[in-house]
DNA sequence: TATGATTTGTCCGTATGTATA
DNA sequence: CTATACATACGGACAAATCAT
């Protein structure tokens, strides 16, 4: 699999479509590093510009992480703790604002979800780290 | 509130924060124009790269969408309907990968409900439209 | 401790295409 | 038709953070 320059889909989408399919193959494993801007771009043929669109795509899908010096490694999916919604309250899923990122050492890409008990309560947790269940 | 070139945090960073801010507070209200690439450079003394990262950044939490030749406004806050948990399913909430955002058209910065009925069906739900609701 | 290599962050220049006002 | 504004894409250059030696 390539790259083409004259396909209508563009070059950092098509970058950024291989190597999610890497990562969701396993190829790229957890951990692994994605390779840097500059080696990516002289291996598909491409300017430094779409590398870094395609990494961002990545990023805020969640898949990755970026660190300055440091390169860019698929994110360590963490384990999912069941919680129970309880009767009576409700679930949105949203991205959080700066600070709550911040607060709870969010990485890019990582919805939270704000659950609303009866007593007018609310509780911000991170998406990635848990499932909501409803019991049979 | 400006934007410290000599900061350790990038200064792309810093302007998504600044700009957050600012659509948070209400400053910059839903469907305001939050100004052009070219005058926002100008503005804050940064370059062109900087201020496309930190829209995408917007863009990527769902808190503004960008048009051609149009410029970049800020979102509005969408209708969620109640849908309400089967008893025996779950649900998580995740990024769409970019396949999954194209097909069901969803801007970006919208999550994904992944719902799994007790039977093995799964169910993906734009999470910007759904509110999760178990009754009491 | 210090030095150099690697890698991302940021700036700038240029060019073409497309959508909007 | 023209001007504005963003989208994509290439290129170069230097700064700053990190890591290995």
């Amino acid at each position: 699999m390539s790259i083409d320059p004259y396909s209508h889909t563009p070059v950092y989408v098509q970058l950024a479509d291989l190597l999610r399919q890497r990562i969701e193959s396993g190829e790229l494993a957890a951990g692994a590093n994605v390779g840097s801007e500059f080696r990516l771009a002289q291996e598909f043929g491409i300017g430094r510009d779409a590398v870094r669109m395609a990494i961002a795509m990545l990023r805020s899908e969640g898949l990755v992480t970026t660190s300055r010096g440091h390169g860019t490694q698929v994110r360590e999916t963490p384990q999912r703790r069941q919680v129970e919604l309880a009767p009576g309250s409700s679930v949105i899923a949203r991205m959080p604002s700066g600070g709550e990122r911040r607060a709870l050492q969010l990485d890019e890409g990582v919805p939270v979800l704000e659950v609303h008990d009866p007593a007018g309560g609310v509780e911000v947790l991170a998406a990635d780290e848990v499932e909501l269940t409803r019991p049979a």
